[in-house]
DNA sequence: CAGACGTGGCT
DNA sequence: TAGCCAAGTCT
């Protein structure tokens, strides 16, 4: 192995944090589990400018998992607004039901109550833990894992998938101290977003630089295998983005504004289809839809 | 494990 | 401008 020694690495990231933390909503002691719980699942694939309104409007009409789980889900996706992969909205919902359900309307502080509820996955889990409750746990986001790939590693990005070796190295950089471990979390995750970027690294403002092994390697661009991009003209993903569009801005529609939003009759059909199915829509009447009541 | 799943901003 | 990218999860 040939890793920087983890106290240069480790006090370097925690000291730029402390001065280059940006304040966020769902940080800081007057955060509540729930805010951070809320924040996590709207982040996920979503950028932190998008959601700060969106959290707020959220926290303020639903203060508790209970007043979340009182609500229809179609209130909820519709104040999901245009976040993105509005199934997210339903998976928060479902979990908030669970909350109450399971544990009282108290959102829990254990990975493994975490890890069951719906629309949280082991990175959501473990941030939670850490960020909420200040328990000790690997948080391996996208921004971690580049920034491991590039101090630790050497590699310009991480490859496609979680591979055993990277967690391997996140786990062995964890502080021993819950409390520091948390903080290393977020540190690692704000310098990834702040100064470890994808694709304009501030290799100049970074605080690792001098350890960092992919400058020393001389920022060797990225070899492994092919990242593959998302198709979306032409997709049924762009087909449902338009149909959930209608359903959140009028209390129902008709089948003339589907047609209208997509001229491809069998696509048009198997996504209203799919979007029923997945809860997102209900059929109203025949030709009529509506978020969920 | 690969592929589905929204949306918009930036280069 | 056409991609690429953003605090992933689920099947």
């Amino acid at each position: 192995m040939d890793t920087p020694a983890p106290s240069d690495l480790h006090d370097a990231v925690l000291d730029w944090y402390d001065d280059h933390a940006r304040v966020l909503p769902w940080r800081g002691p007057e955060a509540s589990p729930w805010s951070v719980m809320v924040s996590e699942l709207m982040l996920q694939q979503t950028p932190v400018a998008r959601v700060v309104p969106v959290h707020a409007a959220w926290l303020e009409r639903w203060p508790t998992p209970a007043d979340l789980a009182a609500a229809p889900t179609g209130e909820a996706v519709r104040m999901w607004g245009r976040l993105g992969y509005p199934r997210r909205a339903l998976r928060l919902h479902a979990a908030a039901v669970a909350i109450v359900e399971r544990h009282d309307g108290v959102v829990p502080a254990a990975y493994e109550d975490l890890l069951a509820l719906p629309g949280v996955g082991d990175y959501t889990a473990a941030a939670i833990a850490s960020f909420a409750f200040g328990r000790r746990h690997v948080v391996l986001d996208t921004n971690v894992r580049r920034v491991l790939a590039r101090a630790v590693s050497g590699t310009e990005l991480p490859a496609p998938a979680v591979t055993r070796a990277e967690r391997d190295v996140a786990t062995a950089l964890l502080p021993d101290d819950p409390a520091t471990a948390a903080t290393w979390a977020v540190a690692t995750m704000e310098l990834g977003a702040l100064v470890c970027a994808a694709r304009q690294p501030r290799c100049d403002a970074c605080p690792v630089a001098e350890v960092c092994a992919w400058r020393a390697a001389g920022f060797p661009a990225y070899d492994g295998p092919p990242r593959r991009g998302q198709a979306w003209a032409g997709t049924d993903r762009q087909c449902r983005g338009r149909i959930m569009a209608l359903a959140r801005d009028a209390a129902s529609f008709g089948l003339a504004q589907v047609e209208a939003a997509w001229p491809g009759t069998e696509q048009r059909e198997r996504c209203l289809d799919s979007l029923v199915a997945d809860g997102l829509l209900t059929q109203v009447t025949p030709g009529r839809w509506a978020l969920p009541g």
